[in-house]
DNA sequence: TATGAAATGTTATTATATAACATGACAGGA
DNA sequence: TCCTGTCATGTTATATAATAACATTTCATA
């Protein structure tokens, strides 16, 4: 249920995903892109856009060392759905849904950096109702949860 | 219910009450930290750091150039809970009930940037169950609406 | 009125993000 | 095949947001 997978497994398999919406959606999941999903699905954490670029420069790729290139492939993820940001944290994450456009809540551990997607319903619903009961119309929800995630917790419970 | 108001009658109100709490709490509203509130009392939508270190400038403040002036006296409404950081947008406005720590849920309209502020329960429980049942321990809850206001709306169909 | 803690002043820097324009890649039509 | 226009990327510069580090001032109270 974590957001971010060591597994190249996973890895491999969101960007065959990836690909295949793309072509689905006639739009392109350039090497560039796919690079930048790449390392999002690699990371263990979140990672800022300056971490995705260092990563990039390490690829020795060129014209990567500039922040636009890798702000411009995250936009990308980001309207096809690929990827969420958490604003909390401006930090990039990798979505487990992308054919299901969603906003989901996120629990992240301010420890260990890990960020945990939900999808609960009934929290969409709320949210949609309340904002439905003022006439406000919806574009974008936010649901951000920030703390100590259960291993954490059990972690520092020992070292006491 | 909107966060932000223009009347200075609620802002009058609203540094008296902060005035009371500060002496109840042992802390000090300086002029600066009053007078930053002001400022995001006195107007009609959320203000950024440096929106607000524009006006100090115009106070003619001395000091009040550089931005830690602001962060700090920022920092110090936020913990006592005066005021709201939306992290959507970085961003501050006013809180409505400040004798009363909370997270609360914010509908932000895109075209005239009023913020609306929602308290709602239901929403809170959820969230509380939710993290409750993966053992995660919430420090700070996040919900951000991003969109349109009725009142926009109405402006936006009248114009069609 | 001394004194220490808290608050503010000040300079510099770090972190995050975008503007603006140049160059390159690539699909579809002549 | 080679134009041609569009989309993608490269590149330089800058805007915007936030903090680090240290100096000075303010203020309650001893």
């Amino acid at each position: 249920m974590n957001s971010c997978r060591t597994s190249t497994a996973d890895t491999q398999q969101a960007l065959t995903q990836a690909e295949t919406l793309c072509q689905q959606r006639g739009v392109r999941l350039t090497d560039l892109r796919r690079r930048v999903l790449e390392i999002i699905w690699s990371s263990t954490t979140a990672l800022g856009a300056y971490a995705i670029l260092d990563v990039l420069r390490e690829d020795g790729r060129q014209g990567a060392s500039a922040p636009p290139t890798v702000y411009r492939a995250l936009d990308f993820l980001l309207e096809q759905g690929l990827i969420h940001r958490l604003v909390s944290l401006n930090v990039f994450t990798v979505c487990h849904q992308p054919g299901n456009p969603h906003n989901g809540q996120f629990l992240i551990c301010q420890d260990c950096g890990h960020v945990n997607e939900m999808n609960n319903l009934e929290i969409d619903h709320l949210l949609r109702a309340e904002t439905d009961g003022c006439g406000f119309e919806t574009r974008t929800r936010i649901v951000e949860i920030l703390g100590r995630c259960s291993k954490c917790l059990e972690e520092s419970a020992r070292h006491d």
